[in-house]
DNA sequence: CTACGTAGAGAACGAACGTTCTCCGCGCGG
DNA sequence: CCGCGCGGAGAACGTTCGTTCTCTACGTAG
């Protein structure tokens, strides 16, 4: 229990408590229970709620993006690896705890009165794009690809959450397919 | 400013205050002041404030729904119905009270322990869901093809609120015709 | 005119929350 | 062995919020 740090637990306890009833719902009392800290502790480490929320929000994009490179691990072709991030999805979504992208969830809850959060969600959103953008440069695909790639997985995630079916992962990566291949086949392609 | 009954006003006064602040941030006394209605009217018409955000999540369905039959009023195809759901996000995009989709906010904020709100969001995107498959199935294209409409339209908006980028709707809309042209042409197409 | 039912304005209440404070026990320097 | 500072547990504080209650003014029936 105090195996790791104190800044550690809490973060991972909020993050537990944050994504699975939503950020207003968990009081700082919850956390502190959950992560076996004093408040006082807590306190030292994040000066409000907000910094434990935004603390938060960094922990879960390294583990987004870690988690993404992990699903591509070993893979080479980029037009292979674009589509590995629908199945990194798939299995997300697959998970009895998902609850849709934390960081839409944040953003809805409080991008409105806080541009902290705002900030960190628009940071997470804008760096996802910049790797899919990569990745569809690598193919030598038009740019204009990148933004629908990334509109997909951003559709699946809120379709996934709200209606519950996580084969919305299959459909955007069979559409990312199609947007692919036509893409590659429209590019002018004098060899 | 009584013109219209208290319910109406009501709905509408936190529907404005629900979605541009988030709901859990936005009390009864604000929307009583916005409303311009007693606490006692207010709570004769709906028993809790639960009620009243579905009060007001049926109301924005209702918004919805017309806003998207006025867009497609006069188009006939079935193909350019479908595309003229993206323009009508992209107009929806440029207003600049724009926040997002206010069922999928409010089904981050409440929808994990309201299975009322849930139910509501649910319920809204099913409806999309089933215009979008019934004009998929007017142009004879796969089944499949709806839900990847769908979700190329959901992921608009959340990527539009987030990055405040209202091309986003554009984008989507590109892919979708790229879909729905390479869906009908590998239709078993034998006329 | 008078009694009564109704509605509005806003005070009041209890709960929950973010944040701070108090108190106590423990470990360490002398 | 004795102070002393630090950390934890949780009480306390001020605010906000959802909801209810009180009081007053008013329209209406008789």
């Amino acid at each position: 229990m105090t195996d790791k740090d104190v800044r550690t637990r809490v973060v991972e306890a909020a993050d537990r408590l944050f994504y699975g009833h939503g950020i207003g719902r968990v009081g700082m009392d919850a956390v502190r229970d959950a992560a076996g800290a004093s408040l006082k502790a807590i306190y030292r480490e994040f000066p409000s709620k907000e910094d434990l929320v935004i603390a938060v929000l960094e922990h879960r994009h390294q583990l987004w993006t870690s988690g993404l490179e992990s699903a591509m691990a070993g893979i080479a072709e980029p037009r292979e690896r674009l589509l590995a991030v629908y199945d990194y999805l798939a299995d997300w979504f697959d998970e009895d705890d998902f609850r849709g992208c934390g960081f839409i969830n944040a953003f809805a809850e409080l991008g409105a009165d806080s541009t902290r959060v705002a900030e960190a969600v628009r940071d997470h959103k804008a760096s996802f794009q910049r790797y899919v953008d990569a990745l569809v440069g690598e193919i030598g695909a038009p740019t204009s690809l990148g933004p629908q790639l990334a509109i997909l997985a951003e559709g699946a995630q809120t379709s996934a959450a709200i209606s519950g079916a996580p084969d919305a992962a299959l459909s955007a990566r069979a559409a990312a397919e199609v947007l692919i291949d036509v893409a590659m086949a429209g590019r002018t392609d004098h060899r």
